[in-house]
DNA sequence: TTCGATTTGTGTATAAAATACACGGTTGCC
DNA sequence: GGCAACCGTGTATTTTATACACAAATCGAA
């Protein structure tokens, strides 16, 4: 995964700049919403900023902006995340696309949501270069337009996946234990494993490495390291109907 | 399920037009395409027309239309699915948007793709009011623009529902038998299934009712009729995290 | 009217997967 | 040195999936 540094602050659009460019046409506008999310403080994190237009001012919402008619779909995803928090190559996932009349006060705006998971070893350079806030799934309520229900949306289709495919690995840094794979799994599916069950299931699909070091610093008898074994999930993949795990995701 | 018998033969849109509709704005224009599946001789279907415009003349395309800018997305593809089969309250699922941006020849087109599932028992209507066909879905290739992407990505799609909801149920007629309902397993999956343990299985969920008729005129052994019982499942589907049944699908 | 072909309806034995559960070992901290 | 906290491991039980055989009903042909 690569990382970048140089995070542009994005220049957020003005709602005049929206409504006229929705409105000058009498057409239909697409823009992208983005759920992001991330694992810290062994909690599931998503990334909001604050709405600036009228109608909604102070509330949070979604990363997203509006498409450019020359640029893939996809694209605008990958645009979106990496000018709001300068990272390529994360996960990304399309989920749906949310086209009620009314869900955009400046118009007519039809969003296609993407879900995407970041590593947790980001997230300082990410809010500081934005006015991003990180904030716990359990928490989030009331956000501006019709957000809500895509966070919710998009929430439970991570929920689903996860339980498919070991995306939840893009939520953790390069070494991990599996205590903290587990409880990646407890927070994202808000329920509790058995941990020995939970280590013979993920031990049994064969992705990960043992790095032979160990937690440090820890209260407690230290848990060993791994890694995440991309090519032995490669290889089992093609044999699976999932997704992608370390790209855009497929369509389903 | 209501069934209309004015259906309306829809007025072809020249090239002409949406290039004017799209290019007009250099912005981006929106379309939905439905893939239409259907149930006959024991074989999955899917509902095509052939293509009008250059590019792809004669070559067979899903069923789609540019949406309005005061109607909902989920609206438009039930006005698409109306207007051409004459049928609503059919089950319908928004699965996924394509955007590539040189995916349509008149200019830059996002589509939205839905799925449909429609009873046998009304095939007749459709084919004679516009220029349809059902195409064994086997046979299927060579669509115009990226239709054979859409339509491999929602006939996955429904592969992957039909394990986790009951949804064949829409395609068959309100009475069937159990050798029905696996043959629609099996032409939808691919694949043979043990009839005993599909029995099995199905009765355990509980949600069909005995009619107390049989099957006439067969040469053999006639079976047991069945109807779904609704009432069952819409008791049952509280409990689950699944899709709505009868009527639009959520978002997953 | 009998026979053959075909398919229905049913139950059990086996294998695989999910779940429940206990104890000794290592570390930091007091 | 002892306590608190958590790691690492295996087995017994339940649930679910799979494999498989035979008698009965209908049609059509002889």
């Amino acid at each position: 995964m690569s990382e970048s540094t140089n995070i542009k602050p994005v220049a957020k659009k003005s709602i005049s700049v929206i409504q006229s460019e929705v409105q000058s046409t009498n057409k239909i506008a697409l823009s992208v919403d983005c759920v992001i999310f991330g694992f810290e403080d062994n909690k599931l994190k998503v990334l909001l900023i604050r709405s600036d237009i009228k109608k909604y001012k102070g509330m949070w919402t979604l990363l997203g902006d509006l498409m450019q008619p020359d640029e893939d779909l996809d694209q605008a995803a990958y645009r979106i995340l990496s000018e709001r928090t300068g990272l390529d190559n994360v996960f990304l996932e399309q989920v749906h696309t949310f086209g009620s009349v009314d869900r955009h006060p400046a118009g007519r705006v039809i969003t296609v949501a993407y879900y995407s998971l970041l590593n947790a070893q980001n997230h300082k350079l990410l809010t500081e270069a934005n006015e991003l806030h990180w904030h716990d799934v359990k928490e989030v309520s009331d956000l501006a337009f019709d957000h809500q229900e895509i966070f919710e949306t998009c929430y439970k289709r991570l929920q689903k996946r996860i339980l498919e495919n070991p995306l939840g690995l893009n939520l953790l840094p390069k070494k991990f234990s599996l205590r903290d794979l587990q409880n990646l799994y407890e927070s994202t599916l808000n329920t509790k494993l058995d941990r020995r069950n939970f280590r013979k299931k993920f031990f049994a699909m064969d992705l990960l490495t043992d790095t032979n070091e160990m937690e440090e610093g820890v209260p407690h008898r230290p848990g060993k390291l791994y890694q995440f074994n991309y090519k032995k999930y490669e290889k089992k993949k093609k044999s699976w109907t999932g997704i992608d795990f370390s790209s855009v995701g497929g369509s389903d």
